[in-house]
DNA sequence: GTCTATAAACTGATAGAC
DNA sequence: GTCTATCAGTTTATAGAC
């Protein structure tokens, strides 16, 4: 579990251990006593760096949907449609097989109910964001004859990111761990041309 | 919030409101006085039925994956695939609209790493239950000429199971509550031969 | 089966010294 | 910025009366 990277400071370390713990346990699932462990300070000092735990919530959410819509405007400059979503899919990939979690906007999404409205608003706001992006990268194909798309732009982005969303929770309760990438594959394909 | 239906055993109101609980906030997200509460005991009261909250998981998990099997053979008499996977989704939808929750397996599957061994081994199971019994409806939908399928009939049942999973979660931090219709919609239109 | 009473551990959070 | 010390509230869980 939990390592964390000493060279970085300390609000951004605790930042880190907040986002994977929350990824892999969820935001119910550890406690400011965690973090502190793992970062090596006294759980009273996280406190000075988020005084609430909304505060740390609100701020782990933020700091995922802009570094989230950094990767997208990267990703974005690259030539073909299938490229775009090739790297789409492997930010996600990454999540599964490295950290071993799922998307913070999916956990916390699931457990909406016992977070404070702000933090929903940027959960909200996340997946606006991707269904957007997406659904500008679909309509792109679909207008060069390189995707076909079965309904709308915006109807096959929602499906498209419910479907990455979705392989990512189902991973994680299976011994074979090559179903996300099955998913990812099949969806290249339904949506491709060819 | 929380109504339970109280003809019904303790035992079974405890159940039927832990799981709604889970599925509304996760697993971590309610303790034995929210469910002492709604079913109008004391908290003590609820360790008569189950002596611990892994026993309690457990049962639910369990319960779930039980419930969820006779439905599927039941769907299964279904003349068309096309009428069997509409009434799967209904499954679904049933608990997106009504208890505004996600599938009790996918909060489970998220904060798996927070739960004992033998609660995962139930979402385990669950998850292949669900798989396999969608792949058994594809590849004969597929023989009949009525689906298309991209892929083998385990893949494409994997990517579908994802997708209805991931419409829950991703359902819970919109305001407009159709994606999970759309999202069911498109993947028919996907798997469909006309 | 449900109650009261209670335990022991943990939770997020604050005050004030250094 | 981090510490010690401490708080009030909550958590799961147990003992024993009714």
């Amino acid at each position: 579990m939990a390592l964390v990277d000493h060279s970085l400071s300390t609000r951004d370390q605790i930042l880190d251990l907040a986002c994977e713990m929350t990824q892999t346990r969820g935001y119910n699932g550890f406690s400011f006593r965690d973090l502190a462990a793992g970062v090596g300070i006294r759980s009273a000092s996280i406190h000075y760096h988020f005084p609430t735990k909304a505060d740390l919530g609100r701020a782990m959410a933020r700091r995922y949907r802009e570094r989230f819509a950094k990767s997208l405007a990267e990703i974005g400059a690259r030539d073909t449609a299938r490229a775009k979503l090739e790297a789409y899919f492997d930010i996600f990939r990454r999540t599964v097989t490295s950290e071993q979690g799922v998307c913070l906007g999916a956990m916390m999404a699931s457990e909406a109910l016992t977070l404070m409205p702000p933090v929903q608003e940027e959960i909200r706001q996340f997946f606006l964001e991707n269904e957007s992006w997406l659904a500008g990268v679909l309509r792109a194909g679909a207008e060069s004859g390189e995707l076909r798309l079965d309904g709308s732009a915006e109807d096959v982005a929602a499906a498209v990111f419910s479907a990455l969303q979705g392989a990512m929770v189902v991973s994680r309760a299976r011994t074979d761990k090559s179903s996300f990438q099955h998913t990812c594959d099949w969806l290249l394909r339904s949506l491709s041309t060819n």
